[in-house]
DNA sequence: CCATTAAGTTTTGTTTTGGAACTTATGCCA
DNA sequence: TGGCATAAGTTCCAAAACAAAACTTAATGG
């Protein structure tokens, strides 16, 4: 079975999963949980490639998790910020800090 | 920057994805907290394939989510079971079922 | 002796990812 | 005016991961 095949999945987890559960997705939400909305600064903070990047926002949009927002016409630039149903993640990741911050100590210092 | 290098990362969000963060992974999570213990379970009831799967299940062992227990002697046969790090990571799905349920509907249906 | 079960492994293509350079539209500043 | 900087992408190519299906191993049951 592929991936992309998930979305239609009976099981509600798997449902989640087919949209938040690839690699980096759930690196862009924390960084929106950090107050973060443009393109800038998730490739930075992240350290995923812009390539991914984009096309992870797209698809990110497109499920109506961020919602891709225009804040400058000259030139137009746009950014992303969270949908309630963005933010009814949050949660989860918090989670995941608190299992991270238990079980996962840093073993060898690393950049960003 | 490769998805191999997050499990150094500063963020605990990160090096919690690092383990559970790909593909399939919370998957087989979701499997073992409905009891699930068995390759042959996890392959029929994920959909994905014997080969990422055993990947899979050979990664949580190492970082000790999982542990591999033998079952049967005659033939040897192993199966894999939660450890106390790996249900600490219940409460996460719980709220990816939720969201799924009410974010995530079926939009036609799918097998498995 | 032959089929079946269970847990993988191997093989062969296809798809996704990673790294780096390039594009577009504008603002800033001397 | 010309040239550099900024921000949000896009494009290209090689490397890594994934998908599908067949194969392996070790035993059991008829």
């Amino acid at each position: 079975m592929k991936w992309s095949e998930l979305s239609d999945n009976w099981c509600p987890v798997a449902r989640t999963l087919s949209v938040v559960g690839d690699r980096w997705t759930l690196l862009i939400l924390r960084d929106c949980y950090l107050g973060k909305s443009k393109f800038e600064e998730f490739a930075e903070s992240s350290g995923m490639t812009r390539h991914i990047l984009a096309e992870r926002l797209k698809r990110l949009v497109e499920e109506g998790v961020l919602e891709r927002r225009l804040y400058s016409t000259a030139p137009k630039r746009y950014d992303y910020v969270l949908t309630e149903k963005g933010e009814e993640l949050r949660p989860a990741l918090r989670i995941m800090k608190d299992w991270g911050k238990k079980y996962m100590p840093v073993r060898r210092e690393a950049k960003a």
